[in-house]
DNA sequence: TCTTGACCTCAACTTATGCTGAGGTTCTAT
DNA sequence: ATAGAACCTCAGCATAAGTTGAGGTCAAGA
Protein backbone atom coordinates (compact mmCIF):
# COMPACT_ATOMS: atom_id res chain seq x y z
CA UNK A 1 0.00 0.00 0.00
CA UNK A 2 1.72 3.70 -0.56
CA UNK A 3 1.64 5.37 2.15
CA UNK A 4 1.36 9.29 1.49
CA UNK A 5 3.91 10.04 4.52
CA UNK A 6 5.02 8.03 7.75
CA UNK A 7 3.27 6.71 10.77
CA UNK A 8 -0.28 5.41 9.76
CA UNK A 9 -1.74 5.06 6.70
CA UNK A 10 -3.77 8.34 6.17
CA UNK A 11 -6.55 6.92 3.41
CA UNK A 12 -7.62 3.51 3.06
CA UNK A 13 -8.08 1.23 0.11
CA UNK A 14 -11.39 0.08 -0.59
CA UNK A 15 -10.59 -3.38 0.62
CA UNK A 16 -9.49 -1.88 3.81
CA UNK A 17 -12.50 -0.35 4.65
CA UNK A 18 -14.44 -3.28 3.72
CA UNK A 19 -12.17 -5.59 5.62
CA UNK A 20 -12.42 -3.19 8.77
CA UNK A 21 -16.59 -2.03 8.78
CA UNK A 22 -17.18 -5.98 7.87
CA UNK A 23 -19.11 -5.36 4.81
CA UNK A 24 -18.58 -6.48 0.52
CA UNK A 25 -16.48 -3.90 -1.47
CA UNK A 26 -19.01 -4.52 -3.79
CA UNK A 27 -21.69 -3.00 -0.79
CA UNK A 28 -19.01 0.37 -0.62
CA UNK A 29 -18.99 0.91 -4.35
CA UNK A 30 -22.54 0.59 -3.96
CA UNK A 31 -23.08 3.01 -1.22
CA UNK A 32 -21.08 5.36 -3.27
CA UNK A 33 -22.99 5.45 -6.05
CA UNK A 34 -26.15 6.43 -3.66
CA UNK A 35 -24.40 8.96 -1.94
CA UNK A 36 -23.59 7.90 1.46
CA UNK A 37 -19.50 7.47 1.00
CA UNK A 38 -17.48 9.49 -0.94
CA UNK A 39 -14.15 8.95 -2.74
CA UNK A 40 -10.85 10.23 -3.49
CA UNK A 41 -8.88 8.62 -6.47
CA UNK A 42 -5.63 7.69 -6.41
CA UNK A 43 -3.24 8.32 -9.89
CA UNK A 44 -4.36 4.86 -10.83
CA UNK A 45 -8.44 5.75 -10.23
CA UNK A 46 -8.39 3.21 -7.20
CA UNK A 47 -10.30 4.68 -4.41
CA UNK A 48 -8.68 6.06 -0.98
CA UNK A 49 -10.77 7.09 2.29
CA UNK A 50 -9.96 9.61 4.77
CA UNK A 51 -10.51 7.51 8.00
CA UNK A 52 -13.92 9.04 9.25
CA UNK A 53 -15.75 6.38 6.44
CA UNK A 54 -15.64 3.72 8.87
CA UNK A 55 -17.52 5.90 11.08
CA UNK A 56 -20.13 6.68 8.22
CA UNK A 57 -20.34 2.69 7.30
CA UNK A 58 -20.66 2.18 11.35
CA UNK A 59 -23.69 4.46 11.12
CA UNK A 60 -24.90 3.03 8.11
CA UNK A 61 -25.13 -0.54 9.24
CA UNK A 62 -26.37 0.08 12.17
CA UNK A 63 -29.56 1.95 11.30
CA UNK A 64 -30.03 -0.87 8.67
CA UNK A 65 -30.46 -2.91 11.47
CA UNK A 66 -33.21 -0.40 12.79
CA UNK A 67 -34.99 -0.94 9.22
CA UNK A 68 -33.73 2.29 8.09
CA UNK A 69 -33.69 2.41 4.44
CA UNK A 70 -30.80 3.39 2.43
CA UNK A 71 -32.58 6.27 1.11
CA UNK A 72 -33.13 7.80 4.21
CA UNK A 73 -30.07 7.07 5.36
CA UNK A 74 -28.29 8.86 2.46
CA UNK A 75 -30.81 12.25 3.45
CA UNK A 76 -29.07 12.22 7.31
CA UNK A 77 -25.69 11.53 6.00
CA UNK A 78 -26.16 14.23 3.45
CA UNK A 79 -27.31 17.04 6.23
CA UNK A 80 -23.70 17.05 7.57
CA UNK A 81 -21.66 19.56 7.08
CA UNK A 82 -19.11 19.16 4.02
CA UNK A 83 -19.74 15.62 4.40
CA UNK A 84 -17.74 15.09 6.77
CA UNK A 85 -17.94 11.77 9.11
CA UNK A 86 -20.81 11.75 11.77
CA UNK A 87 -20.01 12.78 15.47
CA UNK A 88 -21.14 11.29 18.84
CA UNK A 89 -23.21 14.36 18.51
CA UNK A 90 -24.50 13.59 15.25
CA UNK A 91 -25.31 9.95 16.08
CA UNK A 92 -27.20 11.16 19.41
CA UNK A 93 -29.44 13.20 16.82
CA UNK A 94 -30.03 10.51 14.05
CA UNK A 95 -30.54 7.74 15.98
CA UNK A 96 -33.19 9.57 18.04
CA UNK A 97 -34.96 10.28 15.27
CA UNK A 98 -34.93 6.71 14.06
CA UNK A 99 -35.67 5.89 17.36
CA UNK A 100 -39.16 7.59 16.82
CA UNK A 101 -39.78 5.71 13.45
CA UNK A 102 -39.29 2.55 14.89
CA UNK A 103 -41.49 3.34 17.34
CA UNK A 104 -44.44 4.54 15.46
CA UNK A 105 -43.60 1.30 13.27
CA UNK A 106 -44.32 -0.88 16.62
CA UNK A 107 -47.77 1.34 16.89
CA UNK A 108 -49.13 0.72 14.38
CA UNK A 109 -48.38 -2.90 14.46
CA UNK A 110 -50.07 -3.06 17.48
CA UNK A 111 -52.99 -1.47 15.87
CA UNK A 112 -53.28 -3.94 13.47
CA UNK A 113 -52.28 -6.65 16.45
CA UNK A 114 -55.68 -5.27 17.98
CA UNK A 115 -57.66 -5.07 14.76
CA UNK A 116 -56.96 -8.67 14.12
CA UNK A 117 -57.78 -9.42 17.42
CA UNK A 118 -60.98 -8.13 16.82
CA UNK A 119 -61.67 -10.42 13.70
CA UNK A 120 -60.46 -13.20 15.11
CA UNK A 121 -63.56 -15.58 15.10
CA UNK A 122 -66.63 -13.14 14.66
CA UNK A 123 -66.96 -14.07 10.84
CA UNK A 124 -67.64 -10.62 9.97
CA UNK A 125 -64.97 -10.78 6.88
CA UNK A 126 -67.58 -10.99 4.78
CA UNK A 127 -69.59 -7.67 6.19
CA UNK A 128 -68.76 -4.21 4.83
CA UNK A 129 -68.03 -3.55 8.47
CA UNK A 130 -64.79 -5.16 9.05
CA UNK A 131 -62.33 -2.55 10.02
CA UNK A 132 -59.47 -4.50 9.01
CA UNK A 133 -61.17 -4.76 5.62
CA UNK A 134 -62.14 -1.01 5.34
CA UNK A 135 -60.35 1.37 7.60
CA UNK A 136 -57.40 2.79 6.41
CA UNK A 137 -57.25 0.76 3.21
CA UNK A 138 -54.60 2.58 0.97
CA UNK A 139 -53.55 -0.93 -0.64
CA UNK A 140 -54.47 -0.91 -4.24
CA UNK A 141 -54.38 2.40 -4.59
CA UNK A 142 -50.60 3.14 -5.77
CA UNK A 143 -50.65 1.23 -8.91
CA UNK A 144 -47.68 -1.27 -10.02
CA UNK A 145 -45.06 -2.18 -7.99
CA UNK A 146 -44.63 -3.77 -5.00
CA UNK A 147 -45.80 -3.06 -1.54
CA UNK A 148 -43.72 -3.43 1.72
CA UNK A 149 -44.79 -5.54 4.16
CA UNK A 150 -44.97 -2.86 6.44
CA UNK A 151 -45.05 0.48 4.74
CA UNK A 152 -44.50 3.96 6.51
CA UNK B 1 -74.61 -12.97 -17.47
CA UNK B 2 -75.59 -16.93 -18.09
CA UNK B 3 -77.67 -18.12 -14.80
CA UNK B 4 -77.81 -21.92 -14.41
CA UNK B 5 -81.09 -22.39 -12.87
CA UNK B 6 -83.88 -19.39 -11.08
CA UNK B 7 -82.83 -17.56 -8.28
CA UNK B 8 -79.46 -15.24 -7.76
CA UNK B 9 -76.61 -16.72 -9.80
CA UNK B 10 -74.53 -19.50 -8.61
CA UNK B 11 -71.28 -18.69 -10.24
CA UNK B 12 -69.69 -15.56 -10.87
CA UNK B 13 -67.46 -14.04 -13.09
CA UNK B 14 -64.10 -12.64 -12.67
CA UNK B 15 -65.35 -8.86 -13.22
CA UNK B 16 -68.09 -9.89 -10.63
CA UNK B 17 -65.65 -11.13 -8.29
CA UNK B 18 -63.66 -7.79 -8.95
CA UNK B 19 -66.41 -5.82 -8.27
CA UNK B 20 -67.66 -7.60 -5.20
CA UNK B 21 -64.23 -8.02 -3.60
CA UNK B 22 -62.78 -4.79 -4.14
CA UNK B 23 -60.10 -6.08 -6.08
CA UNK B 24 -58.48 -5.87 -9.59
CA UNK B 25 -59.25 -8.84 -12.44
CA UNK B 26 -55.41 -8.91 -12.85
CA UNK B 27 -54.98 -9.42 -9.07
CA UNK B 28 -57.73 -12.39 -9.57
CA UNK B 29 -55.92 -13.83 -12.57
CA UNK B 30 -52.70 -13.44 -10.61
CA UNK B 31 -54.31 -14.94 -7.43
CA UNK B 32 -55.35 -17.98 -9.54
CA UNK B 33 -51.18 -18.84 -10.90
CA UNK B 34 -50.33 -18.66 -6.79
CA UNK B 35 -52.76 -21.01 -6.28
CA UNK B 36 -54.47 -19.04 -4.22
CA UNK B 37 -57.54 -19.53 -5.71
CA UNK B 38 -58.93 -22.01 -8.45
CA UNK B 39 -61.72 -21.78 -11.00
CA UNK B 40 -64.28 -23.51 -13.02
CA UNK B 41 -64.47 -22.37 -16.78
CA UNK B 42 -67.61 -21.68 -18.69
CA UNK B 43 -67.76 -23.36 -22.29
CA UNK B 44 -66.14 -20.59 -23.92
CA UNK B 45 -63.50 -21.00 -21.43
CA UNK B 46 -64.12 -17.79 -19.04
CA UNK B 47 -63.45 -18.37 -15.21
CA UNK B 48 -66.66 -19.63 -13.49
CA UNK B 49 -66.41 -18.66 -9.23
CA UNK B 50 -68.32 -20.28 -6.25
CA UNK B 51 -69.50 -17.89 -4.03
CA UNK B 52 -66.76 -18.99 -1.76
CA UNK B 53 -64.15 -17.29 -3.13
CA UNK B 54 -65.10 -14.23 -2.15
CA UNK B 55 -64.52 -14.94 1.42
CA UNK B 56 -61.19 -16.09 0.09
CA UNK B 57 -60.58 -13.04 -1.12
CA UNK B 58 -61.17 -11.62 1.69
CA UNK B 59 -59.15 -13.48 3.80
CA UNK B 60 -56.38 -12.42 1.12
CA UNK B 61 -56.65 -9.23 1.97
CA UNK B 62 -56.89 -9.04 5.23
CA UNK B 63 -54.13 -11.44 5.65
CA UNK B 64 -52.29 -9.33 3.55
CA UNK B 65 -53.02 -6.24 5.73
CA UNK B 66 -51.65 -8.03 8.71
CA UNK B 67 -47.91 -7.73 6.56
CA UNK B 68 -48.00 -12.10 5.67
CA UNK B 69 -46.75 -12.82 2.95
CA UNK B 70 -48.91 -14.07 -0.30
CA UNK B 71 -46.60 -16.95 -0.27
CA UNK B 72 -47.77 -17.95 3.41
CA UNK B 73 -51.24 -17.17 2.45
CA UNK B 74 -51.15 -19.72 -0.37
CA UNK B 75 -49.76 -22.44 2.24
CA UNK B 76 -52.67 -21.65 4.48
CA UNK B 77 -55.32 -22.07 2.18
CA UNK B 78 -53.96 -24.63 0.53
CA UNK B 79 -54.18 -27.07 4.11
CA UNK B 80 -58.20 -26.51 3.73
CA UNK B 81 -59.77 -29.66 2.66
CA UNK B 82 -60.32 -29.78 -0.83
CA UNK B 83 -60.06 -26.14 -1.56
CA UNK B 84 -62.94 -24.98 -0.29
CA UNK B 85 -63.80 -21.62 1.21
CA UNK B 86 -62.22 -20.95 4.81
CA UNK B 87 -65.20 -21.29 7.60
CA UNK B 88 -65.16 -18.94 10.89
CA UNK B 89 -62.96 -21.95 12.01
CA UNK B 90 -60.13 -22.22 9.83
CA UNK B 91 -60.62 -18.57 9.91
CA UNK B 92 -59.66 -18.37 13.32
CA UNK B 93 -57.02 -20.43 13.49
CA UNK B 94 -55.03 -18.71 10.49
CA UNK B 95 -55.22 -15.89 12.03
CA UNK B 96 -54.30 -16.65 15.84
CA UNK B 97 -51.28 -17.69 13.70
CA UNK B 98 -50.67 -14.55 11.62
CA UNK B 99 -51.42 -12.60 15.15
CA UNK B 100 -49.08 -14.60 16.71
CA UNK B 101 -46.68 -13.91 13.73
CA UNK B 102 -47.44 -10.17 14.44
CA UNK B 103 -46.71 -10.21 18.01
CA UNK B 104 -43.42 -11.67 16.91
CA UNK B 105 -42.33 -8.98 15.14
CA UNK B 106 -43.48 -6.28 17.28
CA UNK B 107 -41.27 -8.18 19.80
CA UNK B 108 -38.05 -8.27 17.41
CA UNK B 109 -38.74 -4.58 16.82
CA UNK B 110 -38.86 -3.37 20.42
CA UNK B 111 -35.82 -4.92 21.27
CA UNK B 112 -34.18 -3.24 18.53
CA UNK B 113 -35.63 -0.39 20.16
CA UNK B 114 -34.37 -1.12 23.36
CA UNK B 115 -30.75 -1.74 21.57
CA UNK B 116 -30.68 1.45 19.94
CA UNK B 117 -31.98 3.62 23.02
CA UNK B 118 -28.53 1.93 24.56
CA UNK B 119 -26.47 3.44 21.64
CA UNK B 120 -27.95 6.89 21.53
CA UNK B 121 -25.41 8.96 22.80
CA UNK B 122 -22.52 6.15 23.85
CA UNK B 123 -20.22 6.80 20.50
CA UNK B 124 -19.75 3.19 21.16
CA UNK B 125 -20.24 3.06 17.26
CA UNK B 126 -16.90 2.49 16.72
CA UNK B 127 -16.18 -0.50 18.74
CA UNK B 128 -16.50 -3.85 18.33
CA UNK B 129 -18.84 -4.33 21.32
CA UNK B 130 -22.05 -2.82 20.29
CA UNK B 131 -24.89 -4.79 20.38
CA UNK B 132 -26.11 -3.09 17.72
CA UNK B 133 -22.73 -3.80 15.54
CA UNK B 134 -22.96 -7.65 16.13
CA UNK B 135 -25.62 -8.79 18.22
CA UNK B 136 -27.74 -11.30 15.92
CA UNK B 137 -26.12 -10.09 12.51
CA UNK B 138 -27.85 -11.79 10.06
CA UNK B 139 -27.64 -8.92 7.61
CA UNK B 140 -25.52 -9.78 4.58
CA UNK B 141 -25.25 -13.19 5.05
CA UNK B 142 -29.24 -13.97 2.88
CA UNK B 143 -27.30 -13.62 -0.75
CA UNK B 144 -28.46 -11.09 -3.06
CA UNK B 145 -31.88 -9.85 -3.28
CA UNK B 146 -33.89 -7.19 -1.53
CA UNK B 147 -34.16 -7.10 2.06
CA UNK B 148 -37.22 -6.52 3.67
CA UNK B 149 -37.52 -3.58 6.39
CA UNK B 150 -38.76 -5.80 8.82
CA UNK B 151 -38.07 -9.30 8.11
CA UNK B 152 -39.64 -12.37 10.22
C1' DT C 1 -76.34 -9.22 -37.68
C1' DC C 2 -73.47 -6.30 -35.61
C1' DT C 3 -71.16 -3.99 -32.30
C1' DT C 4 -69.55 -3.22 -27.86
C1' DG C 5 -67.99 -4.66 -23.59
C1' DA C 6 -66.11 -8.40 -20.98
C1' DC C 7 -62.84 -12.08 -21.13
C1' DC C 8 -58.80 -14.98 -22.59
C1' DT C 9 -53.36 -15.84 -22.64
C1' DC C 10 -48.74 -14.55 -22.25
C1' DA C 11 -44.91 -11.67 -21.99
C1' DA C 12 -42.93 -7.60 -20.43
C1' DC C 13 -42.84 -3.72 -17.35
C1' DT C 14 -43.08 -1.37 -12.67
C1' DT C 15 -41.27 0.09 -8.02
C1' DA C 16 -38.35 -0.58 -4.33
C1' DT C 17 -34.23 -2.54 -2.09
C1' DG C 18 -29.54 -4.00 -2.01
C1' DC C 19 -26.15 -5.76 -3.81
C1' DT C 20 -23.19 -9.49 -7.10
C1' DG C 21 -20.65 -10.89 -11.17
C1' DA C 22 -18.10 -10.60 -15.62
C1' DG C 23 -14.52 -8.87 -18.03
C1' DG C 24 -10.77 -5.79 -18.11
C1' DT C 25 -6.94 -2.61 -15.40
C1' DT C 26 -3.54 -1.57 -11.77
C1' DC C 27 -0.48 -2.62 -7.82
C1' DT C 28 2.94 -4.71 -5.50
C1' DA C 29 6.01 -8.03 -4.22
C1' DT C 30 9.53 -11.22 -6.00
C1' DA D 1 9.63 -8.70 -15.73
C1' DT D 2 5.85 -10.94 -14.21
C1' DA D 3 2.32 -13.23 -11.54
C1' DG D 4 -1.33 -12.79 -8.59
C1' DA D 5 -4.04 -9.95 -5.62
C1' DA D 6 -6.72 -5.98 -5.55
C1' DC D 7 -9.33 -2.62 -8.16
C1' DC D 8 -12.24 -0.60 -11.87
C1' DT D 9 -16.88 -0.04 -14.45
C1' DC D 10 -21.25 -1.42 -15.94
C1' DA D 11 -24.77 -4.63 -16.42
C1' DG D 12 -27.67 -7.88 -14.29
C1' DC D 13 -29.88 -10.47 -10.50
C1' DA D 14 -33.27 -11.50 -6.95
C1' DT D 15 -37.90 -10.78 -4.52
C1' DA D 16 -42.61 -9.16 -3.92
C1' DA D 17 -46.99 -8.22 -5.84
C1' DG D 18 -49.06 -7.01 -9.11
C1' DT D 19 -50.17 -3.89 -13.78
C1' DT D 20 -50.20 -3.15 -18.64
C1' DG D 21 -50.59 -4.14 -23.31
C1' DA D 22 -50.95 -6.86 -27.60
C1' DG D 23 -53.60 -9.81 -30.14
C1' DG D 24 -57.58 -12.49 -30.22
C1' DT D 25 -62.26 -14.73 -28.44
C1' DC D 26 -67.00 -14.57 -26.29
C1' DA D 27 -71.53 -12.91 -25.21
C1' DA D 28 -75.63 -10.19 -25.24
C1' DG D 29 -78.43 -6.29 -26.36
C1' DA D 30 -80.26 -3.29 -30.36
Amino acid sequence: MADEGGGPSRFLSVGEVARRAGVAVSALHFYETKGLIQSLRSAGNQRRYPRGVLRRVAVIKVAQRAGVPLAEIATALAALPDGRAPTAADWAAMSARWKADLEARIERLGRLRDQLSLCIGCGCLSLDTCPLRNADDRLGAAGPGARLLDPG
